[in-house]
Parts: structure tokens; C-alpha cells; sequence
RNA sequence: GGGGCGGUAGUUAAGUUGGUUAUAACGCCGGCCUGUCACGCCGGAGGCCGCGGGUUCGAGUCCCGUCCGUCCCGCCA
């Protein structure tokens, strides 16, 4: 309650950032003598110029108050309104831009919340540089609006406290990100923004060359070859804050269209030695940025299998302390005629404990029941160790014997449930993990005030569709194989590892990342197994195929998102909250309207004709 | 592509089992107010209840469709 926005404003800046906007040489000008977070009460008795924004006016009837605020703070200005200027004064509208002067006086009341709160401003003159129009909605800490109405009028919103903060930390995090990077003797290298499009992965924006009719460039879903290319070239350590281009749907931790990563990437290296590398440019910028405790280097690493086992996801959220276990053999022979004779089939039973939950009510155990639906899960098998009997779906199913080894395995006890999924491993997992997740919230066991990191290695080298039943690349084509040729030529594709990790913090995937595949052959046979010919790897890759004939080294690396840390950092829930201007969820900038028509002739010059879609009107 | 939730004044919301003139807060306009700091007090204007169709004597409310927003699934090497 009685939040201070003014207060709050100024305590949470970066200090340093308002430093150096105080001490940039644009000081005293036509505009400025000071800036608004400048004032002191050493300054009083001073002439001062001030420009900003009308933020808040009081008139008191015979007394006006106007707090005038640009990115450093916020003064106090004050006039009697018998004075000429009050009048003009007061009939200008808020977030208006404007310019005053005035003699620096002590407060008659003192305001402890400011950090100007000592003094105030005599307003002698005030000149408004640009009116505002009434606005669109209100400009406080909370804005009151949908996210459509903000970004429809992001540069209002963007002047609001919490944005300021958020785009003035991500500047600084990436400013931070440079200088680690460069001191550990990475490269910033750009690359090419019009580029090739390439047939593995996500969808490609596509830009329309004029020169060759019917040939497009792509806009780079992420720089992977380029980087691997600048291996081949011999720079050994490069990096970029790249932009990313990615047709695809958006999340709240997902930005569409278009995102920024720390991509890097390193030569003559082993898997450990990317991690060393990365860890302490990620612990460092997470310990400079943010008073929460954040897991120390080394970060610890999972291994997929392991990670989907206990924690039912591939991004395990560490902070929640509950732990997924495999309990099929518990329901063998149990009389659960259901689960019996899944298990059979192939299938397994993951169980999440619920601490302390077993008085609950039927309804909540039907709640959470209805969470795992929402995943697909067919049902929910729960138990409950009540002081007095076992109650619960499975209940009667779960003998003396049983209940002894399902203490035993899941940690559980007296007061404690045991929420159950029956279905395939893959299945299994994600419902449980899912519930891991939900309980964890529900229940309030997340422990607070921390960045939990941690690696996930050995992910799965191939996959197989669940529908077609074929076999295809799990991560990154490009990735290498553990065993190397040996693995590809003597061993089951589908329990094949790569050096493939990602990194996860609080449940929420930063990076993925590879030692890559840098020997031609290797390449080929890898790709033979999902069925590419040499001849189409040699066409697709061209670029890169080409450039390992000619002596490439081992290398690795990855690209953690830049948005996504700023996101943790900044405490934000929706990753547009750290974007200047984001597109929405559908992917459109409602303030600038894209994507929009263009003109026949520019469809001309391009060699473009349109291709509605059938019920369209137009055509 | 699929599912959940939502769409009422400039903005955010309330609106009962369908029933007179659709409420409130902030903003806007007018008036009062000399120490406020989310200033306060009095008054006023402002509505295609997203859009289209249906049920009904009667629809903001019920039904169908559609559009928009948001979250999730698919997707995101």
C-alpha cells in the first residue's frame, strides 16, 4: 500500500547510469541547468532551469504544486497564484513537456520519501515545449490497461517508472555482458542479417530480393552457422548480442518475432570448457545485478534422462524442492486393474509427494487432478496418509507392503500425499513434472530470493516421431555425437547422447548449447540416419560443408537469452515488459501497424503477386 | 492449428434468477480551496454493453456464429 513512486523511482535506479547522465556534457544548456533528481538543500538560493515532464500538479486554490521529472528524478515546483505565471501554470496538462525556471527555496514541509524533498522550486517562468493531449490511460506504477492499450501507446508507457528501470537494466546488463566478454578475450563480430534460409529448425522471415526474381533471403532464426564459420576462420572466441528471427508463436517468456542472445561460441574446446567459460560471465552478471542469492560456479549439471525422471522437464525449476519417482513397480500386482494393465503396455507410474497435504479435501485433490488434465493425463491416481486411514483414489489398492515402499521411495509420511500418472515415460514425465510445478506454487514450497542455475547435458542425440514413427534429429543438427563415428555405426540411434546441454535458471531455459560437429564425414553419416543424401546435406549446408574441408577445429558453444535474463533480473513475469517495443503475442506492433499492406508497385519491383487465402473477400 | 479466460464511458471495473433511466473509481469540463506531494470538496458531460444472428412480451445478462485481447498446448534445430 501507499506506494511511493517517486521514492521508489530513485532508490531502485542504477546509480551509476544517473551519474553519468548528471555528468554528460549537455548540462547548462537552453534547457537545463540542473537535472530533477539533482536538487539538494545545498542548492538552495540557486537559479536553476529544469526541463521534464509535467508528472502530477496540485492546485490548492491559491497555491500550485507541479512536480516537473526527467530520467533522474523529480522536483517540487511551487507558486502563489496571484503571481502571472501561475495561471498558465496551471492549465497545462499532465506529461506535458516543459521547461521552468525558478529559485531553489527550502520546503515549509519537508517530504521524506523524496530524495529532492528538501527544497522546492519558486516557479518564475514555465514554457511548454509540447502540449499533451488527455491521456490514453493513467500513467501510474500499476497502469491500469491491458498490455494492448500500453503498446499501442508504448511512449507513454515506456516513461513510467518500472519501464525506465527495466530498459535502463538492460542496457546495462548487456554493457556488462561486453565487458566480461571482452575481457575473457571473445570477439563481438556481427553477422549478416540477410541471409540464407535454412531448411532445419524454426520458421524464417523471408525478404524478397529484387535483383532475382523469386529468390528470397531469411532473416536469421539465430547467427549458428555464421558463428561456426568464424571458428573455421580461426577467431577461437567469438561472441555477439544477435538478433534472432523467428516465425513461430510467442509465450509470456517467449518474445515474438524477434529476441537478442548472448551468442558465442569457442574453438580447441570440450564441453567443460564452454561451461567455464560462460558460468562466470552468467554468475557475474546475475550477482551484480540483483541482490538474490544466485547458485555459485560451478552450476550443477543434470543429465536429460535424470532430469525428466525427478523434476518431469527438461528445465527443471531447482528452487521447488519436490522430487518426481518412478514407482511402476509399486502398482505390479497392486489389483489396479487399469494401471496393471498399462504398465504392461510399456507404460510407467511417476509419483509427485504433496508434504502436508493429506487434509485437504476431496475437491482440491480434484483441483489439482483437473491440472493434470489440462495437460492431457487421463486421471490422477492420489493417495493420502491421514492420521486415521489412507484415503485417495488408489486407496484400496495400496496395501501395508505397498504404502511401506512408496514411503520409502518417495520420502513421504504421515499428514504427506502422493499424486500418481500412469501413461508412457514421455507422457509420465510431463504430467508429473507438471504437477511438480503446480503443487510447488500451490503449496508454497518455491524457496524465495534466489537464482537457481543448473546445466541439463546428454540430451538424446535422435528422436522418433510419435506419429510418423521416424527418425529425426532431437536438438541440433549440428551437434556432436558422444562416440562419435563408433556410435553412429554400432549403436541404437535412439540411445545415442550429444554433447547437447542447456542451461536453466528457475525453471526457465536460457540457453541451449553444443559441442558442435566439425568432421565432414561424421556430418554425413549423422544426417544419412534421418535420411538426408550426401548430396542434399552438401546443397543445404553448402557454407559450412565447404568450409570443414579446409582443416576446421572442434568447437562448442551457446547462446543464452539476453531478454530472458533481463527478465529474471528485472522480477518481470512477461518478457515484453524488457522490451522497448515488443510485438504482441500475434506477432504485430499496434503502434507502428505492422505488418501492414504495401503498395502494388513495391509488390512489383519485388516480382510479387498475392495469394489470398480462400474465404477472403478480396482476391 | 487447438483449448482456457476475457471484451460494459477515454481508462479500469460492478451489473443479482432476463425486468424501469446501465453503476463506481480515475481521467475530462466547470466551481471552491495557501503547504500539497495519489491534495481535498461540490457539480457536469461522456455508452452501438466488440460485431452479427437467434430465443423472449422484454437481452449487458441466455444460445449460435464471428472478430479482438490474453494465457496455455502444438510449434520454437
Amino acid at each position: 500500500m501507499g506506494q511511493a513512486p517517486i521514492a521508489s523511482w530513485l532508490n531502485v535506479s542504477n546509480g551509476d547510469s544517473v551519474a553519468r547522465l548528471k555528468g554528460s556534457h549537455a548540462m547548462n544548456n537552453k534547457y537545463r541547468t540542473h537535472w530533477c533528481g539533482d536538487l539538494r538543500d545545498t542548492n538552495i538560493g540557486q537559479e536553476v532551469r529544469l526541463s521534464g515532464w509535467l508528472w502530477r500538479a496540485r492546485n490548492l486554490g491559491k497555491l500550485l504544486f507541479l512536480d516537473i521529472r526527467d530520467r533522474t528524478g523529480i522536483t517540487q515546483c511551487v507558486v502563489e497564484v496571484d503571481q502571472d505565471v501561475a495561471k498558465a501554470a496551471a492549465e497545462i496538462r499532465q506529461q506535458s513537456s516543459v521547461t521552468i525556471t525558478g529559485k531553489v527555496v527550502a520546503r515549509e514541509r519537508v517530504n521524506d520519501n523524496m530524495p529532492t524533498g528538501q527544497i522546492e522550486v519558486q516557479l518564475a517562468t514555465i514554457v511548454v515545449q509540447g502540449a499533451s493531449a488527455p491521456l490514453p490511460f493513467q500513467m501510474g506504477d500499476d497502469p491500469k490497461t491491458s498490455e494492448a492499450q500500453r503498446l499501442k501507446h508504448r511512449f507513454l508507457d515506456l516513461r513510467r517508472d518500472v519501464m525506465q528501470r527495466n530498459i535502463e537494466l538492460r542496457c546495462n546488463v548487456v554493457a556488462s555482458i561486453r565487458r566480461r566478454m571482452v575481457e575473457q578475450g571473445f570477439l563481438e563480430i556481427q553477422t549478416p542479417i540477410l541471409t540464407a534460409s535454412s531448411p532445419e529448425g524454426a520458421r524464417d522471415y523471408l525478404v524478397p530480393s529484387r535483383r532475382y526474381p523469386g529468390q528470397f533471403y531469411a532473416l536469421p532464426p539465430a547467427p549458428q552457422m555464421f558463428k561456426q564459420l568464424l571458428m573455421v576462420s580461426g577467431f577461437e572466441r567469438y561472441f555477439q548480442i544477435a538478433p534472432c528471427f523467428r516465425d513461430e508463436d510467442a509465450r509470456a517468456d517467449r518474445s515474438p518475432g524477434e529476441f537478442y542472445q548472448l551468442d558465442m561460441e569457442m574453438s580447441f574446446v570440450e564441453q567443460d570448457d564452454v561451461f567455464e567459460a560462460i558460468e562466470p560471465v552468467l554468475e557475474g552478471i546475475f550477482r551484480e545485478f540483483s541482490d538474490w542469492e544466485s547458485t555459485p560456479a560451478p552450476f550443477p549439471r543434470i543429465p536429460y534422462a535424470e532430469s525428466m525422471l525427478k523434476y518431469g522437464s527438461d528445465k527443471p525449476d531447482l528452487r521447488n524442492p519436490l522430487e518426481i519417482t518412478d514407482v511402476t513397480e509399486v502398482f505390479v500386482g497392486s489389483g489396479f486393474g487399469f494401471f496393471e494393465k498399462a504398465i504392461e503396455g510399456g507404460a510407467v507410474v511417476r509419483a509427485v509427494p504433496a508434504p502436508k497435504a493429506a487434509g485437504n479435501s476431496r475437491k482440491w485433490f480434484n483441483d489439482v487432478e483437473g491440472q493434470a488434465k489440462k495437460l492431457g493425463a487421463g486421471g490422477m491416481a492420489w493417495i493420502a496418509l491421514t492420521e486415521e486411514k489412507l484415503k485417495g483414489s488408489a486407496a484400496r489398492f495400496i496395501d501395508d507392503e505397498r504404502l511401506a515402499a512408496l514411503k520409502e521411495k518417495c520420502g513421504i509420511n504421515t499428514g504427506d500425499a502422493l499424486c500418481s500418472f500412469c501413461a508412457e515415460p514421455k507422457k509420465a514425465a510431463k504430467y508429473a513434472g507438471g504437477i511438480r510445478n503446480h503443487l510447488g506454487q500451490l503449496l508454497n514450497l518455491l524457496e524465495q530470493g534466489t537464482f537457481k542455475f543448473c546445466w541439463v547435458v546428454d540430451y538424446p542425440f535422435y528422436e522418433r516421431d510419435e506419429e510418423t514413427g521416424e527418425l529425426d534429429f532431437s536438438h541440433n543438427p549440428f551437434s556432436m555425437p558422444q562416440g562419435g563415428m563408433d556410435a553412429l555405426d554400432n549403436q541404437d540411434p535412439e540411445t545415442i547422447l550429444a554433447y547437447q546441454y542447456d542451461i536453466v535458471c528457475n525453471g526457465i531455459e536460457l540457453s541451449s548449447g553444443a559441442i558442435r560437429n566439425h568432421m565432414p564425414e561424421l556430418m554425413l553419416k549423422a544426417f544419412s540416419k534421418v535420411g538426408y543424401t550426401e548430396d542434399q546435406v552438401k546443397e543445404e549446408f553448402t557454407g559450412m560443408f565447404t568450409a570443414f574441408q579446409y582443416g576446421a577445429p572442434p568447437h562448442g558453444g551457446l547462446a543464452p537469452g539476453v531478454d530472458r535474463m533481463v527478465m529474471l533480473l528485472a522480477h518481470q513475469e512477461d518478457i515484453r515488459e524488457v522490451i522497448a517495443f515488443p510485438l504482441n503475442q500475434q506477432a504485430q506492433d499496434l503502434m507502428m501497424g505492422a505488418p501492414s499492406p504495401v503498395k502494388d508497385l513495391q509488390l512489383k519491383e519485388l516480382h510479387l503477386g498475392i495469394h489470398w487465402p480462400q474465404d477472403s473477400s478480396e482476391d
